[in-house]
DNA sequence: CCCAGTGTCTCTTCC
DNA sequence: AGACACTGGG
């Protein structure tokens, strides 16, 4: 391959400045619409091309495998095309079908199927298939290659157990879902469970970590983790085993992690071990041929709730940089050129951040013209909302022959709000797909297949195996289950051994002996082939053998047809699945399964309006962007609205919902909507409030939405005023541990300091109101002794 | 052991 | 309104 460089002619300075960067640390925040995947693949692009990287030791972190899957596409076509120049003197459009086809099939194998690129937990359980067999639990558990990964689902009725039937604590005040809650948040910054009672010494987080003891011992147990585990387990290992980090801190030579801001501690964690292997991050300067690349925007940050910290990527400077501030750092570059929205769409936006006080500074300049106004609708309950926007969305469609029904999205907070939407849109046979909600492989005939297959490959996996003992019925029923297992705590062994051995068996199951026989004998025979049989062969035997079709054909119900054809489905993914991956077990098929998000399925050139929250907006852009159900309980949402932080997390939210629009952006509410099958009043959002009027129209007039007088707005009239240069933040030097008192918050504490220079940001933490990010230049914070 | 009927809780957000 | 867990009669 030849080396070049008139691909990055297509970037603009700092995007270049980025790809460009070759060892050594490099924060890129980029705020949204500025090209940010761009500059991921050209930089890997540029590694390999022309510094002669090996495609292996790049790792690349995305936030979705939809991510992923796109990165590797547009990089397998960037070296398609830089092959066909060299080669053939032309671009790949313009050579022969079969030429590209070979062109591309030829990077693909030297080049793209050799790059780790994907999200973290798939990263991770990929590191795990090596290495799970050296991980030591403190309290002495080992995991085998064969582990299952657990669902929320499974996850919770695991919690569920422990809290009600190990522990007998009483199930309203260790609520299984809270406490579940507390444990994923503990994994996720990398607690054990004593960590986590020394965190929280009192009674409940005692009992919290008492539960996480028995939970970890339950997971070992089935030889299986949860998501949060893959993470943990490969940070843990990489702690307590040096040549284990030694192997892949000396392969990853140079990672990229996309969307920093919403990574947690223990990915941090992750990303720090792998770069430093091991030393201290403050001591270690060893770049030579290494670079850890990431890049983010903390006012996209919304994943507070599975403990993403976006303060992670404001120390990044300190952390990995060189700490030096904007215009000395060679460790930071800004992408601040939006190519995405209309100037009015990126006006409305950067307005609405403004309300933010937990932020810092970044300007969002607009390449596009004006546009139009943005429209905001007031409808009276939420099937006249889905009307009006059906409505627009014929209008626009009917009008603009350039649009297509895939340039429509539908942005909602909470998932339940899509049905009026998908009503009216069936009414009018528009065609539309709605991403999340309920995800294909949790469906209740897939999860039990998917179950079967798990209790095959993974015989420790007894909460698998019980799931589909009796499905089809065999006459096992609840007695009998206790019996066996009795047996295994007694024993204290897996349901498995007991279930092999016919005798026991026997005398433990009585009259149900017959079906139990009949469902072991089915594991193992599909075990059996495991080695030499095709994963997709070994599902259709099982789907025959079991008798599971023949159940479903029997009932013959309009639902239970709908179920054989979803078992089809399945059937085909795995073909499928076998087809296009180098490892086509069925461990890493169900591993695929079990991290494959509804997002992934979405597809893109099928011409459908696409519905979703505004979390899986993220990263997605549309020509036309409905922002609804913009009500104060709805969005923000009423867990978040004591608490002023939460409430900023809500705004992101909706800057990163009116960011996805590039040409058109409609933002509705209702005076009513039906919640739990009753009408309830409903009243505008907080963040109507905050629209800039002159660039909105309404169908009601802008009276509307009271603004709401909080400490923020207090804090962005301070910031107005105290924005002049001049009033510099030079006047201090500031120090952790320092006492401040700001405005509406009153004291607090000083705990880190990000940036230098004048672009000084302060973490405050307050008694009342939890910890702050300020901008000590826009809000006056004065000294206390 | 199985089914049908009743009661209870829920709507954050996701890998 | 709808999913899900629990209970009691067959």
């Amino acid at each position: 391959m030849t080396a070049s460089t008139d691909f990055l002619a297509k970037l603009n300075p700092s995007q270049r400045a980025a790809v460009e960067h070759f060892c050594g640390p490099l924060l890129v925040v980029a705020g949204a619409g500025s090209g940010k995947t761009r500059a991921l693949t050209f930089r890997i692009a540029n590694l390999v091309l022309n510094h002669r990287v090996d495609p292996e030791s790049i790792l690349a972190v995305t936030f979705t495998n939809k991510a992923a899957k796109e990165m590797k596409e547009r990089i397998e076509v960037l070296f398609a095309e830089q092959e066909a120049q060299a080669k053939h003197g032309k671009s790949l459009s313009a050579l022969p079908e079969y030429e590209q086809t070979k062109l591309r099939s030829h990077v693909y194998k030297t080049v793209t199927k050799h790059l780790w690129i994907g999200t973290f937990h798939a990263l991770c359980s990929r590191i795990l298939r090596f290495d799970i067999e050296k991980y030591q639990h403190p309290d002495g558990y080992t995991w085998k290659k064969t582990f299952s990964i657990f669902d929320e689902s499974d996850a919770q009725s695991l919690v569920k157990n422990i809290v009600t039937k190990q522990l007998n604590l009483d199930d309203k005040k260790f609520n299984p879902r809270s406490v579940r809650y507390a444990i994923s948040n503990a994994k996720n910054q990398n607690f054990t469970p004593a960590e986590l009672e020394k965190e929280q010494p009192n009674y409940r987080g005692r009992m919290v970590a008492d539960v996480y003891r028995h939970y970890e011992k339950a997971l070992a147990a089935n030889n299986s983790l949860d998501f949060d585990d893959l993470i943990m387990i490969p940070v843990k290992l990489f702690q307590q085993n040096e040549s284990v980090l030694g192997y892949w801190h000396n392969r990853f030579r140079h990672i990229l992690v996309d969307e920093y801001q919403d990574t947690n501690r223990t990915q941090y964690d992750l990303i720090r071990l792998l770069t430093t292997n091991g030393e201290d991050i403050q001591q270690f300067n060893d770049w030579r041929n290494r670079s850890t690349f990431v890049v983010g925007d903390a006012d996209q940050s919304i994943y507070s709730f599975r403990a993403a910290d976006f303060t992670i990527l404001m120390n990044f400077q300190n952390d990995f940089g060189d700490g030096l501030a904007d215009d000395d750092t060679r460790s930071m570059v800004k992408l601040e050129e939006n190519y995405r929205s209309t100037s009015n769409i990126l006006h409305v936006a950067n307005h609405i951040i403004e309300n933010n006080t937990e932020r810092i500074d970044k300007i969002l300049r607009a390449t596009r013209g004006e546009g139009e106004t943005i429209f905001c609708y007031k409808a009276d309950d939420e099937i006249h909302e889905a009307d009006f926007v059906v409505g627009q969305l014929r209008n626009l469609e009917f009008q603009h022959p350039e649009l297509k029904w895939g340039d429509f999205a539908i942005l909602y907070r909470t998932n339940a709000q899509s049905r009026s939407f998908e009503e009216i849109l069936t009414r009018y046979s528009i065609p539309y797909q709605v991403v999340g909600g309920l995800r294909f492989y949790d469906r209740r005939e897939i999860k039990d297949v998917l179950a079967y297959v798990r209790a095959i490959a993974n015989p420790d996996d007894t909460v698998s195996l019980k799931r589909v003992i009796n499905v089809p019925r065999r006459g096992v029923g609840k007695g009998t289950l206790d019996k066996l297992d009795q047996a295994t705590q007694t024993l204290g062994c897996p349901l498995w051994e007991i279930l092999r051995d016919e005798g026991s068996v026997k005398t433990l199951a009585g009259r149900s002996a017959k079906g139990v026989l009949e469902f072991a004998r089915i594991i193992k025979k599909c075990r059996d082939r495991l080695d030499d049989a095709k994963g997709s062969e070994i599902i259709q035997e099982l789907l025959e053998d079991s008798g599971y079709i023949d159940a479903l054909k029997a009932e013959g119900t309009e639902e239970a047809d709908e179920r054989i054809g979803n078992v089809q489905e399945l059937y085909n993914a795995v073909l499928q699945f076998e087809e296009e991956n180098e490892d086509s077990s069925l461990l890493a098929f169900l591993a695929n399964a079990s991290l494959a998000s509804d997002l992934d399925n979405m597809e893109e050139g099928n011409n459908r309006v696409s519905l979703m929250t505004l979390h899986s907006s993220k990263g997605l852009e549309f020509p036309v962007v409905f922002l609804v159900g913009l009500e104060q309980g709805l969005f923000p949402n009423f867990r978040s609205l004591e608490d002023p932080a939460a409430t900023e997390e809500e705004r992101r939210l909706c800057y990163v919902g009116i960011t996805r629009a590039k040409e058109r952006l409609f933002i509705s509410y209702a005076r009513e909507r039906r919640l739990y099958g009753h009408r309830e009043p409903a009243s505008p959002s907080l963040f109507l409030g905050e629209l800039p009027v002159d660039y909105v129209t309404t169908n009601s007039g802008l009276g509307m939405p009271q603004r709401m007088t909080t400490p923020i707005r207090d804090a962005r009239s301070e910031r107005e005023g105290a924005a002049k240069p001049g009033s510099g933040a030079h006047e201090f030097d500031w120090n952790a541990g320092d006492i401040v008192v700001h405005p509406s918050y009153g004291a607090g504490e000083v705990t880190h300091i990000f940036g230098a220079g004048n672009k000084i940001c302060l973490a405050v933490k307050f008694p009342n109101q939890g910890r702050k990010i300020i901008d000590p230049k826009l809000t006056k914070l004065q000294r206390a002794e």
